[in-house]
DNA sequence: TCTGAATTCAAACGCTCGTTTGAAGGGATT
DNA sequence: AATCCCTTCAAACGAGCGTTTGAATTCAGA
């Protein structure tokens, strides 16, 4: 094999870059092997087609996103409940904007809170997601340590939704918003996100009348 | 013309159907013509093609959202903070979980969040859409009467997300969430919803110091 | 040097997409 | 009855999609 991983590496490069602009249904194998100067029939013989070629990219992303994310458990462990939210929240956002490679795997994510593939469907039934045990830690710091399977996956899913609205923050320039996006707007709306979801999440501990408990159900890391 | 208005109509009522359930890159023509019984040259006789038909689903979604919507300004006048966004969060949630008119006006207004037409961006910039003005009155409840224009978008769209993450919540009955969705599930999380929102909004009026004022810029409404 | 497997390549296949075409219906008006 | 316009229809067009094909290329190991 002369340099047979240059091609594999740069098609997957190139669909990552792809299917986080455009979805997995909306990326072409004609566009990603374009962009990675490669045979259209390389996907198919390196991935074994295009949803191969998608499955490495999640897994690729999730591996991006342990080694990238300054967010692990140690780091968190020694943070109280308003930190952990404030670094959550503006990793995601500095991310998002960067369009770095953590970027990448959030909006590949963010795709498929909309429109769920197969592959995804199966890599969730396989697989967890770091983010998933990230954000966990992080409402964890709010919610009672009896709190109910269900009130913690509703607080996760929550948490992780939270930034998704200003996914490209660079739409709010257009009508009707007509908003000034630059580094200040962005760093404001850290602030604000921030604080909002510090004060959602305090309202788990507060009133435990409202606890769900339709019985039966452990807790999501167990 | 012998029923003219009858193959219009049942290609607007299709084409909602379609349009909200795969979005409008989605959803094909054929199988909205299949629905509504009809020819797959009559989306371009009667609205000169699928960016036409789906400029009507949007202009009849809106007319539908002012018409079945239990939240009008006049509702909304005569209720606090807490019970407007209760209102707010429940009308919305239960709107997705029935999957009527209003749900679908909702559904293809969060397929836009993410994968933006021209259509839409179009629309946008010509018509209001009325679920603005809406979000707009509850989240003035909460905010100060002088809140700058960015701070006031963001509220205003922040509370607008609230309830995409939950739509259709019948996702989380698979991997890795594995919750049972019934009725009990969605008022117990109608009540996490409306809790967290009030006490995010909340946030707004008390620490004045974070507010933003990148200088000239005017209330949204104005 | 020869062999054989791994890799690349241009071309084509079968499919779905939105749209166009031109003929055929079918009441209303003359 | 003849004309007109509005509407419907089956069929086809051209483009893009993911995938397949089979030959050409490359190169390590015998």
């Amino acid at each position: 094999m002369s340099r047979p991983v240059e091609t594999r590496d740069s098609l997957l490069e190139a669909a990552i870059a792809v299917f986080s602009a455009k979805g997995f249904e909306g990326g072409s194998v004609r566009e990603i092997t374009q962009a990675a100067k490669a045979n259209q029939a390389a996907i198919n013989y390196h991935f074994g087609g295009k949803e191969g070629l998608y499955r490495e990219v999640l897994k690729a992303s999730v591996q991006a996103f342990a080694d990238l994310s300054p967010l692990d458990a140690d780091r968190l462990a020694d943070m109280d409940g308003p930190q952990a939210v404030d670094t959550f929240i503006r990793t995601q956002l500095k991310a998002l904007n960067r369009r770095d490679q953590l970027g990448r795997f959030m909006r590949i994510f963010t795709w498929e809170t909309l429109t769920r593939s197969q592959v995804f469907i199966d890599f969730l039934a396989t697989e967890k997601l770091p983010i998933f045990g990230v954000a966990e830690l992080v409402v964890r710091k709010f919610l009672p340590a009896d709190t109910e399977r269900g009130d913690l996956w509703i607080a996760v899913l929550w948490l992780l939704s939270q930034i998704e609205t200003f996914i490209r923050p660079e739409r709010l320039e257009g009508p009707p918003f007509n908003l000034k996006i630059n580094q200040a707007f962005i760093e404001h709306l850290g602030d604000r996100l921030s604080a909002m979801t510090v004060a959602a999440l305090s309202t788990f501990g507060a009133d435990q009348r409202r606890s769900f408990s339709p019985a039966s159900q452990a807790a999501p890391s167990s």
